[in-house]
DNA sequence: TAGATTGTTAATCGATTAACAATC
DNA sequence: TAGATTGTTAATCGATTAACAATC
């Protein structure tokens, strides 16, 4: 209910799985649907999904649940997915390239309106419908279109000079992709997917049980 | 130092960005390395440094910090990426094709050593050098080859499907990058990267921050 | 009204951080 | 030895969960 505070992180990345349930369930036509049926459906307890919906600002019904159409647009809203969020994406290699071609971001308010590389090959070329421009084009682009939001997918070399550019561009918020941990102004938002803490759960767990198992075979 | 219970996920997470660091340190012929040092560079607290290392069991020195050469083998170790694992990866598409080509899993100790796809135009293709096999051959290559690793980065409406077959073929670990939630036998471990939660942090925040501005311009 | 589901307040749990004795 | 840095134990912090009164 404290919109002054700022909403906890965990809560935030669990707010995109209600809002596609939500979305399922409109599809179907229902009207209301309980934390306990959402808690279910995405193995989460009811009281957790109160809690978190609770971040919009609406509240549900006693004895009804959640209002589905008005909790879509509650959740739509706090992210920042109203509207299609037009954003720039910087290096169009492999990772780029694929990222581009996902047609899902459609379903998280974001647009890759264009894309950007210093490689004169890709220069002028389209990939998947977008024109790849020069890197130095970015600053006079991005301050025409008003775009803030970058997708950082070039080398890991490269990663903080093209996001100091970036920053020169008017870009405030970055997606970064590269395993770079980058240095910018505090004013500048930055997240990271970092492939390798993820990778490092899955490995770990999996080095354990695998252990557990030959310790098993050998009859322990 | 307790080895029986199970490692805290955040500190599992951390450990690449040492050992990236470790590694650095190690090119640049430094033997030891201080907590104080890493926080430093990685923007964290001496102790969390320190207490996350801890889970390795190895211990660090008074006075010197902890060995470089010897701490990059205990991370390697407790992460499994002492030696190279072996995957496979499912979903020859634009992400798939990225995730192929990008060479830097090699510093997570990971391979992918062949990709499969039910699309007949691209079966018996190369990608990046790896070949693309048939769906169907998987349960087949997989126990012969011992893989028991797994990408799977087809389409959100393939995902369970893929996955049920995944475990079928003997794999034990599954690293996830589409959006379905995954319903599987306790047994087999699943980590996602969750693009939408990402998406939701970064767009959340700049939402807020934008809102912030336009007050501002206002007189606010 | 009775009953189901909500939001609030308090308790629990786990991760982070602080204080400091142990160590080389 | 003196001093820097460690690992341990305790305190703090933040997120999750439990209990329950409020509500339609």
């Amino acid at each position: 209910m404290d919109h002054n505070r700022i909403a906890p992180t965990p809560a935030v990345r669990r707010l995109p799985a209600y809002l596609q349930l939500l979305r399922k369930a409109m599809l179907a036509e229902e009207s209301y649907i309980s934390s306990a049926r959402i808690a279910r459906e995405l193995d989460l307890e009811p009281i957790q999904v109160r809690k978190d919906l609770s971040l919009t600002g609406l509240a549900g019904q006693p004895r009804l649940g959640f209002d589905v159409k008005a909790m879509i647009n509650a959740i739509e809203l706090f992210l920042g997915w109203d509207n299609t969020n037009d954003a720039f994406l910087i290096g169009a290699g492999n990772l780029g390239s694929a990222l581009v071609g996902y047609n899902g971001f459609m379903d998280f308010g974001l647009n890759i309106s264009a894309l950007f590389d210093n490689d004169d090959d890709k220069v002028g070329s389209e990939i998947h419908g977008r024109k790849v421009y020069s890197l130095d084009q970015l600053i006079d682009l991005a301050w025409r279109m008003h775009v803030n939001m970058g997708v950082l997918a070039v080398s890991a070399g490269a990663a903080q000079q093209v996001a100091d550019l970036m920053v020169d561009a008017g870009i405030v918020a970055i997606w970064n992709f590269t395993p770079a941990k980058l240095k910018l102004p505090a004013s500048v938002i930055v997240e990271r997917v970092d492939l390798a803490a993820s990778l490092a759960v899955l490995s770990s767990r999996l080095s354990r049980e695998l252990t557990k198992r030959r310790g098993a075979e050998n009859g322990n």
